[in-house]
DNA sequence: GATGAATGAGAATTCATTCAT
DNA sequence: TATGAATGAATTCTCATTCAT
């Protein structure tokens, strides 16, 4: 019958219906939050100015984070989850380690997620909210741990695949990996206007997989 | 007359004792500062902690640094002139581009400018304490800036001479370059325990200047 | 008209059917209070806490008593109107004044209304409580007044009757009898676990009536 | 010497002196708190109220009190040793059991610490500020036990004594000499004006030693 | 009527900065 | 000059109350 029909629609989309605009409401407040907190730092974004750029009242605010702490986490982790997700795209589709690693790269400098993995990786530099994010969950560590390893394991196939020089700590060329993601180049790049994303990934790459150097294949006593 | 005599002798010899104590003493507090900053960032060091390590009052650190912030942007400065020597020294000792680079990167892993260079990067990279500076002095910025401009003629010497790779913009091989300085990847030296300072340097180095990859001397697509 | 019809059906009968159910809520919610406000106290009480016992909305609470002041005066007033209840008929039933006022006791202490009595006078104690409702509405003076009034007219039926020392004022009488009515005395009771009700009220009525002091062997019947 | 003298003095005195100044300022303080927690109670009795009524900042409040609880702990323990040092003294002095209880009973009601304990009382009975306080430190929770004790050995004695009846349990004479002791008849002492504080004394140790009930005609000397 | 999301005044607490001694 | 007590703006968080659905 039409009127059950409408009950049960009733009964199961309004149900989600309110979910999802908390979701929404929810959403908004970690943009603003993204926004202020990638302009002010953690220290010098009050929960009053983000609740002010959403429009909404203080208190909205603690209605879905019970905390500013929490907020930021949960921004951290919403972060965390779309970068592994990229990692993981990038690490699964191409062939060869390189590839992969070069499809990272390409994600993060030029992809939709770039400026939120951004934002991501200036939060997971900053010492100051590191130490305080550190006490909330151990989520974070254990994505980081994740993603780290996530980059470890592509290395060392290369390693095994041969593409990779194997005498190189793959500890070393992970943190170096990450070096690269790092918001320093960033911002010299369209801010500075003298590269495109294109270019900027290219050079990257090239330094990164076969260096600065110009080589006629020599240079080989590693330096103390 | 006597009382003048005594007057000039205050002023003229006493002055420059007066001077050297003053210094002294700003430099202990700077010295705290660094010890208190580098292990709990900007927001959760006060000035009263840093008074009490010095064994001084709160007032006496506002008679030599008229406000935190001036005294994290001369703490900055401090550690950026110590950073420059050491680039200047580093790049004037050597012959080529690579060894002067090189021992650059030695001195931020190992010399006794390490953890200062060290913290003076890792402030350099926060969010927060950035955007607080670049309102207070532009001389941040210039010595950034100069320090930047010294690596990039490095860089162009080796193209020069036919070291680099002449294809790579100098912007992205100082970019990468300041990437390699980053204090991630001390972290995962000495705590990690798995590598001494002079294999992280070693290796480093060489990802630096041959990349990653094994190279029968091929790929010369760039990718994109 | 039918419709006319209905209207006054709905006006007469449903009315105090809705009425019943009104106050069937009303009933629950001061229920709900009355427990958290004995467990938690008039600060830490919150609507949300109260309507959550009910299992209704917070906003449904207000549409019974426009503000949480008026929740605790209601309640106030409910549990003044039961003990007027319990004294009136305790000074009632009995021929003694003492007797009357060992009723009132052994209600007090033992009687269903026990705890409520019991949080009615926490209340009526509480110094926070107090000033606030004090504002609100005389009502609460006034009902304290007229118990007071009433103890006192036994009191002083007692003295008229010779059972009481007309040399005490009556005011200190009634002072001193609402003393022994104090939750003090009940927290050491069961709690303590070391006195049965009984003991209780035998010992409170025997040192209020005869006071603590051993007197030449005479009055032995009192208690129960 | 005079001048060694003087040193001697400035050397001794003064750090006594900032020390005095420092206790001045924070009885000061814990004289405001005492009089706007006594008229409002511990939740309607903000750290800017009380901050005001001395004519300081509220941030000087914490220069000597960490929190509001503790300052709050700090008045009460405060009051507790005054009330403590008036029992005990009030226990000494006396030789029988009887006159000891009703020195306590006239320092409380008259004395100048009539009013301290009072507010002492008022807190010790607020159910809302007793679970705060509790979990602060064990202080309070220890001073009202040895206070119970002291009293309830007092009891004890004077049964060995044979003055006061054996079978009354020593925990309910304790109770109820508490309750004596309560705020409530303070009010209707001198507000309503009635009675003198003597007369109220000597009514209420009437009452608490002999009892209301008129008994053939003994006991007479009793109250002061 | 019932709901519960939204509000915002208000409270505790911190800390850079000032200034009388 | 050195001191450190005093200040008060700013921040986080709570909760009674309102109101659109």
């Amino acid at each position: 019958m039409v009127k059950d029909d409408s009950f049960i629609a009733n009964r199961v989309l309004p149900r989600s219906l309110k979910e999802r605009q908390r979701e929404e409401r929810a959403e908004l407040i970690l943009q603003a939050a993204e926004t202020v907190l990638a302009e002010k730092g953690y220290y010098d974004t009050s929960i009053d100015e983000i609740a002010a750029r959403v429009g909404i009242a203080k208190g909205t605010v603690y209605l879905h984070f019970p905390s500013k702490e929490d907020l930021v986490v949960a921004l951290f982790e919403r972060e965390m989850v779309t970068f592994s997700a990229t990692v993981e795209q990038a690490a699964t589709q191409a062939v060869s380690a390189r590839e992969r690693l070069e499809n990272i790269l390409r994600q993060v400098y030029m992809g939709i997620h770039g400026c939120r993995a951004h934002l991501f990786l200036s939060l997971s530099n900053s010492m100051e909210v590191r130490s305080r994010l550190a006490e909330k969950k151990g989520a974070k560590g254990d994505y980081m741990a994740s993603l780290t390893a996530r980059i470890g394991a592509v290395m060392e196939e290369g390693k095994v695949a041969g593409e990779f020089d194997p005498d190189i700590p793959t500890a070393v060329m992970v943190s170096t990996f990450w070096g690269l993601l790092s918001p320093k180049a960033y911002d010299h790049l369209l801010k500075g206007a003298q590269l495109t994303p294109e270019e900027l990934v290219s050079a990257v790459t090239r330094i990164y997989f076969c260096g600065v150097s110009t080589h006629s294949s020599f240079q080989r006593r590693a330096e103390r």
